[in-house]
DNA sequence: GGTAGACCTGGACGC
DNA sequence: GCGTCCAGGTCTACC
């Protein structure tokens, strides 16, 4: 199988940046762990579907394609380099958390990259499906959009039962779910009281009267941009704060339940607390805020 | 600005 | 197998 070298800026490392959170069990992301391969099944803008596989590469990441035209190849790549953040510089924060015990780790692992999908609108449906919920619906969701609605590997034709099980799809296009309807979100892919808001996207984003896709490299202030996020029904400041993270601004943490629980254990002895204590603490990080929250050695991470 | 309650799904638990 | 409870953010109404 032919594969193309994409090089990351130093430091990088591979194994961080898919483990920088839970997006690996999402699809059409899957890992293997014994040979430590992520793959993702990814819909070219041609509307070609490949199934990518990537390795550590050390320098930065080898990715295993089938055979592909030029242009495809640059488009593959540009996709990578996204994904992986391999262009983006963690120079300052490592400067400013040197001496902090709790991200002594941050530099030598290069800690910062959070794993991301090819499309900020796959991120954004993804991210509010992780919303008032449990992960293991989260994957559920994702898996039943993808399954539903996805383009597959297999081009259009008909498959025979036996090869239907090796066919794999890329996540739906805007269009696709546009195309759907929230009766058909809500009782087939079981996203519940979410259905309405992610229809809504879709068409948004489908009709072309929202330009997601250029948030992703707008230079508009932090501030700014988070506005724009919570426009999305269904986003609001946990989901745009996780938003502003894997857009590279780090101003912001997304207080779930589960920042609760860690800043209580580490300073609170475990008693309840509310998202102005998770503030406090992190304040004097300023435009790090998010990546030492994010990257933070909790004393109890269970 | 702060707070209460509804919105849904699916897993855990008791019977 | 069935019913009940609970966890999980966002949104809206209300104070």
């Amino acid at each position: 199988m032919p594969a193309i070298l994409v090089s990351a800026r130093k430091p990088f490392n591979f194994t961080s940046v898919i483990n920088s959170h839970g997006w690996r069990q999402l699809a059409p992301f899957s890992y293997e762990e014994t040979t430590n391969t992520l793959s993702y099944v990814l819909r070219l803008s041609t509307g070609r579907v490949i199934d990518l596989h990537f390795h550590d590469a050390k320098e930065g990441v080898n990715v295993q394609i089938p055979k592909l035209e030029r242009g495809e190849r640059t488009e593959v790549a540009d996709k990578v380099t996204w994904m992986f953040g391999l262009d983006m510089d963690f120079s300052h924060f490592y400067a400013a958390s040197h001496a902090e015990p709790k991200l002594l780790h941050a530099k030598k692992l290069a800690r910062g990259r959070v794993l991301r999908s090819p499309t900020l609108f796959e991120d954004v449906l993804k991210t509010i499906l992780t919303t008032n919920t449990l992960w293991t619906a989260t994957r559920n969701m994702t898996l039943k959009l993808v399954n539903e609605l996805g383009a597959s590997t297999a081009g259009r034709e008909k498959i025979d039962p036996p090869l239907s099980a090796m066919i794999k799809k890329a996540f739906p296009t805007p269009e696709a779910i546009a195309a759907s309807s929230p009766e058909f979100l809500k009782e087939k892919i079981r996203v519940g009281y979410r259905a309405p808001a992610i229809h809504q996207l879709a068409v948004r984003v489908a009709s072309g009267n929202f330009d997601l896709e250029s948030l992703k490299t707008s230079d508009v202030p932090t501030l700014e941009l988070r506005k724009q996020l919570l426009t999305i029904n269904g986003v609001g400041p946990y989901a745009a704060a996780n938003l502003l993270m894997l857009l590279g601004r780090h101003d912001f943490i997304p207080i779930d339940s589960y920042a609760l629980k860690m800043v209580s254990n580490e300073w609170y002895r475990g008693e309840p607390i509310t998202a102005k204590e998770v503030e406090k603490r992190f304040e004097k990080w300023g435009e790090f805020k998010g990546l030492a929250f994010w990257f933070w050695d909790w004393k109890d991470n269970g």
